[in-house]
DNA sequence: CCTGCTATTGACCATCCGGTCAACATAATT
DNA sequence: AATTATGTTGACCGGATGGTCAATAGCAGG
């Protein structure tokens, strides 16, 4: 496994401060458990990546759980800041949308920790994160944006009228996910590195033409 | 303990029933790796799933993950049989299409096990699955459905022309597994389940429309 | 009935790993 | 300088866990 090059300074031993072992710490965790998932994880290796004992591990965070929820906090903290809801609203409904569609999807493709963080979370069946509860706010500036875009694109009478605004995020997060999430399996499958640029490129252009051809399509008579 | 009269007919007890063992621990360990993951499964948890000694674990599979491998290639081939090719075809392009999208998110739906497979083996980079080695080949009979598809909507008039087969069928999965894959967090932050029947009749409807609408799309001038 | 053959078992083992603890070091306070 | 508070360490622990093995038990063929 690499061994990441530490950024700038390194802690020097021994000496007192918390903060800074508390981040390298909880920046070890997410690496480690993005690699090996919960049950997976070593906290020896952890404390070996942070350049601290083991036991300062559980005198910061407790348990193995409690790293587990602040990593988890992290990365939820990551996925809210994401998103540059203001650029979005000058882009107009339409490519707004498509926009959004692709910073989504850039999004996982920048943080495997999320995807694989979230990954590991449902296993649990969200145990933790509904323990830690501030979650559902996370989506609200988001979900906002998204209703502003819907509300401007109908008025305009350039999108269908029966959208359902979480179906639509759900839609448009799973298509970057997917792909993300699953980029090994699917290469092996595919027998061709998922990641090359230009597959890249490809699956990012159809993904917001999926959303935006949505969008504009007539809906079925009822 | 008295033996209770058992649901359906139990091996019996030290009685020589290779294939039977061999099934009966496979049925336990897929349970139990979805649950848990390969990290957190516990190998003498499967051997009493499968009333069996776990010695016998060791005997027919190997090794955890010779029993992970075994697992493995039974999820891959639930998602073979999941698609009814020929009944596609009869449909159409355009319902044809619609119809594979709605069995696919189905399927996630029916089968767990497929989705935290799959997950648990994208952590390792498809390791496994590339030493199994026999799975391109399962994509293909699908593949080919999905070809034949896409070329009659396109010599109907009926579908766009610039249409990746590849990148459509990673769409079309996505868009259903993430909603299976990512149940409980999607729970917990919309503070509702997903699972509400109601709630899976509009996403699954719009998960069609979503494909049938960027198929039948003009694309935007080059 | 005997002779292999192997499926099956239960006891056993070595190691790993989350977690604890007493001791120590450093900074802030008096 | 003495006191207090707490960040930090290294040694240690006990239970859990993947894996092994010798012994047994059921089966097939002679």
């Amino acid at each position: 496994m690499i061994r990441m090059k530490l950024p700038r300074q390194r802690r020097k031993r021994g000496t007192r401060d918390a903060e800074g072992a508390k981040a390298a710490i909880l920046a070890s965790a997410v690496r480690e458990f993005t690699e090996k998932g919960l049950a997976g994880a070593r906290m020896d290796v952890i404390a070996r990546g942070a350049e601290v004992a083991k036991g300062l591990l559980f005198h910061h965070f407790g348990s193995k759980e409690g790293l587990w929820v602040a990593a988890l906090e992290h990365v939820y903290a990551l996925l809210r800041a994401g998103q540059d809801e203001a650029a979005l609203d000058a882009l107009g409904p339409v490519e707004g949308m498509r926009r959004l569609a692709h910073d989504t999807f850039r999004l996982f493709r920048a943080h495997p920790e999320i995807v694989a963080l979230m990954n590991e979370e449902n296993l649990h069946r969200a145990r933790h994160l509904r323990a830690a509860g501030n979650i559902p706010r996370l989506y609200n500036p988001l979900f906002a944006t998204m209703e502003r875009l819907l509300a401007a694109g109908r008025a305009q009478g350039l999108f269908r009228e029966d959208v359902d605004v979480t179906a639509l995020y759900v839609a448009m997060s799973g298509l970057g996910y997917f792909y993300c999430a699953n980029r090994w399996t699917l290469s092996a499958a595919f027998a061709g590195d998922l990641f090359r640029p230009a597959r890249l490129a490809t699956y990012e252009e159809m993904l917001g033409e999926m959303v935006v051809a949505y969008l504009r399509a007539v809906p079925p008579a009822a």
